[in-house]
DNA sequence: CCAAAATAATTTGCGCACAAACTATTTTGG
DNA sequence: CCAAAATAGTTTGTGCGCAAATTATTTTGG
């Protein structure tokens, strides 16, 4: 006997992430940016002057996701992508000082979207958690 | 200062779900399925001949997404879709004798892949309930 | 009764997400 | 030294996910 949607945790974690990405586009919309979008700008206010293949790792979006979106990134002027020196396979990819500025504005996102839904913070780490732990299980198996 | 990535909650949830689609695709395919399609499947199983409006009520996906998926599942043979006879706006969403079948084989798909995982049944359960809250904390807020 | 509002589903347009194929460099090992 | 393998990034094709516009039917309220 099939059991009712809710009672997997698959779609638990799928319509929950559907609804966040959801709840985060009104917001992300005054920043002119959508969420893969902000989650690399993150990755670059973080560490900047990284190669696309660095920028897969950290964001874990594979480099044929990255590409175009790296690419819209650069048309808004938040960032540079140059062909490497040392390496001319890679390309080094840098916050323009338009892409820095956008940092000041948009650090405290994630903290006003959490803020507005009544979980307390630590069922918000603990999801955190759990969320990583899952990830990691999944990813072992090559 | 900017935090890393992986410290938010959003980009953990994110993450994660991301890579539990990737790790079902190779099981799926072998159904021929993809995990949209399959939480369609598995909505039907649990309720047959619906609208697509209640189906998208149970699936949490809107209808500008269910069409073309109900749509290419009837293309494969799982299900048809008929004008209700009480109203002409409403599809009638119905299972056919393959969609019916392929429950028995693919019901266990999620028992399956989580116990690929080593994460404990109240972890699972526990990141079940907390995805659940979130979606409805998340919703509330239209 | 019937025009206006509401509802159900489809279509359109854009941006992912990713596998697979491809191009262009660099590394390697015989 | 240099052909073969490895690596970095791009392109292509398919299928979402959803807002917004559209079509068709039903409900409503004056």
């Amino acid at each position: 006997m099939s059991q009712n949607l809710s009672d997997n945790v698959c779609f638990a974690l799928y319509t929950a992430t559907n609804s966040l990405v959801r709840a985060f586009r009104p917001i992300l919309e005054s920043y002119d940016l959508t969420y893969p979008q902000y989650i690399v700008m993150h990755s670059l206010w973080y560490q900047d002057h990284v190669s696309l293949k660095e920028l897969s790792k950290d964001t874990r979006l594979d480099s044929g996701t990255l590409t175009p979106i790296v690419k819209r990134l650069e048309a808004k002027g938040l960032l540079t992508r140059q062909i490497s020196e040392e390496d001319e396979r890679k390309k080094v990819i840098s916050l323009t000082e338009k892409g820095r500025k956008l940092q000041e504005d948009a650090d405290e996102l994630t903290a006003t979207l959490m803020s507005r839904s009544s979980m307390s913070a630590e069922r918000i780490e603990r999801l955190r958690q759990l969320c990583l732990e899952l990830d990691a299980e999944l990813g072992k198996g090559n």
